[in-house]
DNA sequence: TTGACTCAACATCCTTTGCTACAA
DNA sequence: TTGTAGGTTTCCATGTTGAGTCA
């Protein structure tokens, strides 16, 4: 007996043969469902490599024409001769190199920013020889990823994103492009990486995985589990978790020593009188509603019982409030002003969770200030000052938490956060490169003193 | 080519407590 | 009596991004 693989549409379709008709009597496969309408035997495009697995094991041989798009790329592109490196790994890097190719080509490597993840994954690719696909959040590491590997291969390197959508046998793509072309393609790599691999548990991204065949797998991130557990859908895509590091295990040696200061400031009675009286609210109302927040998705609850319940939305919009005012404290800038005092001579960058804190500080600092609304052009020119010198501080909201490639800095300054482990993570990462003097890097974590927010700080870390 | 705009998707959003209806 | 599941079928608000459209 003999079956035949195809690709369709990010689906694997298994039929006959050519050497006997009709249907063959198949072992059991991972994933595979008739299709109603065809009558077809059909899987999605990301179980194929396991398919071929429980073939093999069952004997059964198989005429595989899945990756025949690939194969030819490869032939196009002369791989694998024109993919070549002369970087030499680091220790740690080819530990985790190991652990992903003895788990089968498959898995994540969690490393801190900084530990240089694009360089294992440019090795895997020489060490692979294959056409791949490298799949990243923004267009900024879009443009990041193109040049290092147009540096370091002597092929042209396709993109999808941006404006562009050239396919090579090597591509780039942010993960929306990767999305609306998943189909069309997903039988044309072998390889694919996801950078920043956590925005895979996304409900629209994972089907990005869920539609491509490419057997081998590799994703990277700083922070593998999500508070939602999606990582364990990553983790079905992709692969467990093959290697992990912290920003500890590097610390002192492959990335700068750090401290982290805490700073505790009051709020003012007015802030207080405030404070209380919209956290009340909320409060209240969670206990006379009998409401427990025993597992991250009640929020979820409650947030849709606001839909047709006045007393859960105005809770809900008293909790925003108190936010605003404990995140947001008179006491948190005045207490800005002395850090800025004393680091006069460092590079810091200010971090706030809201946009209006950001042109507040601008204003009364002097501080050149990124939000959603600055421009690419203006912040790339902002970016670019604080890079050479020219600017000392940066103050910024979420922007710069992560895939926007941040000239360093040795000072960084909460202002405030989310309670989320990697914001601070990603926040902590932007000053840990290795200091030319060998120097400590330091993160002040502001906090308003009985609120909420030492809670939240408390989670974060 | 660019810039301004809209849209959709994603992420975070969290108190110190014990209800109510139904099936086994 | 005791133990367990409950329910929705999208979303109070803010911040951020990429893609697409149009001038």
């Amino acid at each position: 007996m003999d079956v035949r693989l195809t690709y369709e549409n990010g689906t694997i379709r298994v039929g006959a043969g050519g050497s006997d008709a009709g249907e063959p009597s198949l072992p059991p496969l991972p994933g595979v469902e008739t299709d109603p309408r065809s009558g077809t035997p059909r899987a999605p495009a990301y179980r194929y490599a396991a398919i071929r697995r429980a073939l093999a094991v069952a004997g059964v041989s198989v005429d595989d024409h899945v990756l025949d798009a690939s194969d030819r790329a490869a032939a196009d592109a002369g791989l694998p001769d024109a993919l070549a490196t002369d970087y030499e790994l680091r220790e740690y890097q080819r530990e985790a190199l190991d652990a992903w190719r003895d788990a089968g080509d498959r898995g994540v490597l969690e490393l801190p920013t900084g530990a240089g993840k694009t360089v294992i994954a440019i090795r895997a690719m020489v060490e692979l020889g294959v056409p791949t696909l490298v799949v990243v959040p923004t267009v900024d590491l879009l443009d990041q990823w193109q040049r290092e590997l147009e540096a370091e291969f002597d092929v042209p390197i396709g993109r999808f994103g941006g404006g562009e959508q050239r396919r090579e046998a090597i591509t780039v793509s942010t993960y929306d492009s990767a999305y609306l072309k998943a189909e069309s393609v997903g039988d044309a790599f072998e390889f694919v990486v996801f950078d920043e691999v956590h925005h895979l548990g996304g409900e629209g991204y994972r089907d990005v995985a869920r539609l491509l065949a490419a057997p081998a797998r590799l994703g990277l991130t700083a922070t593998f589990e999500r508070p939602d557990g999606a990582h364990e859908t990553v983790a079905e895509l992709i692969g467990e978790r093959a290697y992990a590091l912290s920003v500890d295990d590097l610390a002192g040696d492959h990335l700068a020593p750090y401290d982290i200061r805490r700073i505790e400031v009051e709020l003012t009675p007015d802030e207080r009188d405030r404070y209380d009286a919209k956290q009340g609210v909320f409060v209240e109302y969670v206990r006379d509603a009998g409401i427990t927040f025993a597992s991250g998705s009640d929020y979820q609850k409650l947030v849709r019982r606001s839909g047709n319940d006045p007393a859960a939305r105005e809770a809900l919009l008293a909790k925003s409030e108190a936010r605003e005012i404990m995140m947001n404290a008179r006491r948190k800038v005045d207490r800005l002003e002395s850090i800025l005092d004393r680091h006069r001579d460092d590079r810091v960058i200010v971090f706030t969770a809201h946009t209006d804190l950001v042109y507040r500080l601008s204003e009364r600092f002097l501080l050149p200030a990124i939000t959603a609304e600055t421009g690419a052009t203006e912040r790339r020119e902002i970016l670019s000052r604080f890079r050479e010198g020219t600017y000392g501080r940066v103050v910024a909201a979420n922007v710069l938490d992560e895939g926007v490639d941040v000239p360093d800095a040795n000072v960084a300054v909460v202002l405030s956060g989310s309670g989320s482990e990697r914001e601070f993570t990603q926040r902590l990462g932007r000053v840990l490169r290795p200091k030319d003097d060998g120097g400590r890097a330091v993160l002040y974590e502001v906090v308003s003193a009985e609120t909420a927010e030492e809670r939240v700080a408390s989670r974060r870390r």
